[in-house]
DNA sequence: AAAAGAATCAACCGCTCGGAA
DNA sequence: CTTCCGAGCGGTTGATTCTTT
């Protein structure tokens, strides 16, 4: 027994293309009123639309901050290295391309990246699959299902580091993971029930290991660099909780590092748990400088706005500079909070002062 | 110039998710 | 805990525009 539709078809309600005289309606409506409440607002606005339209038509045409025109070549590279990690997770790659929508990236991928892609002969990307899931490596077919296991992974932690970074000879930049790790998560891994050994943790890991690549939201490249895995396994149960476990990456594209960790749409997906910060006394150091933040035992609050500035454009040539800035540009570290050293004792995480 | 086919993209549809009751 | 509802997402459709013959 399925919802009934927000609107049928024969209620009276406009459907098809907007008239401008309908966009002006709606523009000025929300101009107003401010958006939200859209199954009541077609009416409120004296619009014969239903609110699923008004939405759709707000978001995809009328908001002011809609970017026009042609995708650049720049957006372009972005869609591509975003598809490559997030696959038709459109709404994701559109937050990163700011003015875009969903839906402009998402047709702009059928219609041309598609080919372009295959003209150039990259492999071709599964725009069918939103696991993005590649021919090269097993996937079920769908009257196979039952057959594999699927253990959910949400995200919880995102380790990002770009304390060693080497530049190799092609120009490209790889994280050294032997001297800072790196974790990244899957949001599913899928695993046929006859090729786990639940025995041991190892077990477990080898048994994961062929299908890391196609379970992966995230690129190929990273995972294909899988050099250990922990498994929060409970060998007296005879299961595996995957969601506990994290994923260690030995070498990662600066890029990707980038990309993931761009904080635009990816507070909800990403949460950034704990990094690393400086030896206590080099802290203190660096804070006995400034006076826009202070440090108490072994946390420091930023006092103002201009102490966050100060905070990390001075400590700049430090490693954990891109969390920092990570905290700010996505709006969790603002006036008056705390950085504050938990367990374990090499991590750190931030909260709110009270 | 006209018809046919291809390409584009706005809009629709069905589904899922999360929050409120 | 269940149900309902609004919102949002990704796949698909179809009208319009462009290109080719």
């Amino acid at each position: 027994m399925g919802r009934a539709p927000c609107c049928s078809k024969d209620s009276g309600i406009n459907r098809g293309a907007w008239t401008a005289e309908e966009d002006m309606i709606l523009s000025e409506y929300i101009t107003i009123h401010g958006d939200g409440g859209w199954r009541a607002l077609p009416k409120k606005a004296g619009l014969k639309r239903c609110g699923k339209s008004c939405r759709l038509r707000w978001l995809n045409y009328l908001r002011p901050d809609i970017k026009r025109g042609n995708i650049s070549a720049d957006e372009e590279e972005l869609i591509i290295r975003l598809h490559r990690l997030l696959g038709n997770r459109w709404s994701l790659i559109a937050g990163r391309l700011p003015g875009r929508t969903d839906n402009e990236i998402k047709n702009y991928w059928n219609t041309q990246l598609i080919k372009k892609l295959k003209n150039s002969g990259s492999s071709a990307p599964n725009t069918k699959n939103i696991n993005n899931r590649t021919s090269q490596s097993p996937s079920p077919r769908e009257e196979d299902r039952h057959l594999w296991t699927t253990v959910p992974v949400r995200t919880t932690a995102l380790r990002i580091a770009k304390s060693h970074v080497k530049l190799q000879s092609d120009g490209t930049e790889l994280i050294d993971a032997s001297r800072s790790r790196s974790q990244i998560c899957v949001d599913e891994l899928m695993i046929p029930n006859s090729d786990i050994d639940l025995s041991t943790t190892n077990n477990i890991a080898q048994s994961a290991s062929p299908y890391m690549e196609i379970n992966a939201q995230c690129s190929p490249i990273s995972m294909s660099n899988l050099f250990d895995q922990e498994f929060a396994h409970s060998p007296a149960k005879n299961e595996v909780n995957i969601s506990k476990s994290c994923f260690h990456l030995n070498e990662v594209s600066s890029l990707d590092i980038d990309l993931l960790s761009s904080p635009l749409n990816f507070a909800e997906d990403l949460v950034i748990q704990e990094f690393e910060v400086r030896p206590k006394n080099e802290m203190e150091e660096m804070c006995s400088l400034h006076t826009n933040y202070t440090q108490q035992n072994e946390s420091f609050t930023v006092c103002n706005e201009k102490g966050i500035d100060e905070l990390y454009n001075d400590i700049c040539p430090l490693d954990w500079i891109n969390e920092l800035q990570y905290f700010k540009r996505s709006g969790l570290l603002e006036e008056g909070d705390c950085f504050e050293r938990s367990n374990p004792p090499n991590s750190t995480v931030v909260k709110s002062v009270e």
